[in-house]
Parts: C-alpha cells; structure tokens; sequence
DNA sequence: TCCAATCTTGACAAAAAAGTAACGATTTGA
DNA sequence: TCAAATCGTTACTTTTTTGTCAAGATTGGA
C-alpha cells in the first residue's frame, strides 16, 4: 500500500499554493523549483489539479496558479481521491488476472480488509485540511496527532 | 495510495492456504487455477511468500505449499511489509523529483502525514490474522467491523 | 533406475506509470 | 501590433512494475 508519484507530487504542488498570501500566486517554473520537480512535470499535475477544481490559474506575463477555494476548506481526502483516480472504486476489476473478472466476484473474503482499509485512510484524510499542513514537520507532526482518534492505541484485551 | 498487485495477489494465495485443512497443501497449478493468475505468476508469489517464511514447499510428485506458521499467527501487517516492499520506509527516497534528495529533507510538513497514514494502516492489518479473513465477505466484513476502535467515527465537534 | 510431477531461479517481455517534449492558446505591456 | 511570458493539451519516451518463459533441481513412484 503507497502513495503513487502523482498523490505525493500534487499535494506537495498543493501545499505551495496554500501556503501563499492572499492575492499571489505562483508559475510553473517556480512551483518545479520549489518543489525539484521539471516544469514539464509540474504542468502536468496543474493541469489536472486545474481540471479537478482545486486550482486556478491566468495565463499570460502576470499569470500563475492559486488555489480555487480557501485551504481551509480542502479536505485531504478530495485531493487523494483525484490524484489516487479513484483507486479503491477500481480494486475489483484491476485485478482480475487472466481472466475477465475476479474469480472472487460475488462473494470475496478480502474485499472487505481492502474496502475497509481504504475507509480508515478516507476518514483520517477528511479530517485534515490543507491549510493544516502548511507549517514545519513538528507543527504538522502535532496537528495530526492531535486529532482525536485518527490513530488509536489498541486497548489491552480483556481476557 | 493503492493496494499493488504483488499485495493483492501474494495475499490471495496466502489465505487460499490458510483455508487448508492441516496437513494439506496445494500445489502451484491449484493455486493458480483457484486464484485465476498464471502458474508462472503464482510461482513467482509463491517463491516471494517462501524466501520471506511465510510458507515452506515439498518438491516433488505430491509436493505443494503449505503455510508455515498456524494461520492465526499471522498478522496481515507482517504480510503487507513484504509484499508491499516496505513502502514506507522508501517513501522519501523515492519522491526526490529530478534532485539527488527531496527538497524538504529535514524539514518536511507533509511527512508527518504519509507517515500517520501508513501507522493507521499498519495498527488495523496488526489486528487481522490470515486465519479471520478465510470465510464468506459478510464474515470477515462483520469481524472487520467488530475490530474496537479500527475504523472509528467522527465525534461531532463541539462548537 | 528413470520418468513425471513438482518447486526454484534468473533472464526476459509486456504493460502500466511516470516524466518529457512540442506546439498551440492567451495575456500583458512596450 | 507584436514579442515575451505564461498556461493548455496531446503525443511520445523512459522507467518501473508486472507477468512470462525456460532451464535447472528435487522428489516419489513405477
């Protein structure tokens, strides 16, 4: 289970943006910069960030990215949910191996673990915004663990 | 952040084992033809699953594999490190664009997260063994689901 | 003994993901 | 008006992942 090239690339173009003041923006060449990624690559991911909504940009000598809405209103989970294209929607029909479709179809003893997984990881996500996880590694590092629930400790079992 | 085809399958073919009756085991043909891959793929897992002691082999007419330690012995988070080559311990080395290193080692606010995320991921697979998630979907959704704590939700929040 | 069934291993091929390049479109400002 | 700076889009190349093949090694049984 890893976060593809695309996830980690965009939020990370993501970040930058939410990390601006208000009115500015950023161009390609700087976002590849801060980010040591090419431009072509970083176009890449802002044309689909631009297609997916969460960004826009103007065009021309004066022109650059910014975000679409305020990044305390981007919730982690629509991000991933893009950039990821929907992985868990996909599971079933991706892995079907010679065949046409999964010889689990119908009744599948480890749907529910993948199903399940990808709802845990949905649900941390949903709680976090962008705008809180721009800031260092410590101050982030406690936003997330901050969270109430977000990673439990197991309790000992009674037995 | 997706599930890999080597996590989907090699745990496909482990739980095929983990539903044996002690003693018996299946050979890679049977495998093969239960999990609808390719013989050649299911060698390959299975030699992955072997060289990590998951499960041990018997060459030979009548040879076959069979796991190696009881079922309910075997954690899905022990399963999910080898299959999935541990990913998270590669995670920055991986993502450093078109530089030698990522541009925010040292000081990088969306590690926190990536690497939150992977300690969700791994406490829930920590709470499953292989022998839980041999039976019918409703079966294993119900014991997934009756896991304290592994997919918690939200308290509303106090305003 | 020797053949058939089986696992083992490394090299190779195919497919998917990631990244690059090229060219077009839009905007600003001299 | 037009050149420079910028984004937009699609096709292509490279890299990684996935899957296959082929030859070898081991075992059991006729």
């Amino acid at each position: 289970m890893k976060i593809s090239a695309q996830e980690e690339y965009g939020l990370r173009c993501l970040v930058q943006l939410a990390g601006l003041r208000p009115g500015d923006s950023l161009t390609l060449p700087q976002i590849a910069e801060l980010e040591g990624i090419s431009t072509a690559n970083a176009g890449k991911l802002m044309w689909l960030l631009n297609k997916a909504g969460f960004v826009l940009s103007t065009r021309g000598t004066k022109g650059g990215y910014f975000l679409a809405r305020p990044a305390g209103e981007i919730h982690l989970n629509e991000i991933i949910k893009v950039l990821g294209e929907e992985a868990v929607a996909k599971h079933c029909e991706s892995y079907t191996g010679v065949l046409d479709s999964c010889v689990h179809k119908g009744d599948c003893g480890i749907r529910p673990v993948i199903v399940g997984l990808h709802e845990i990881v949905e649900n941390a996500l949903s709680q976090i915004t962008l705008a809180q996880i721009v800031g260092t590694e410590s101050s982030v590092d406690a936003m997330f663990h901050s969270i109430k629930g977000i990673n439990r400790v197991i309790e000992p079992q009674r037995v």
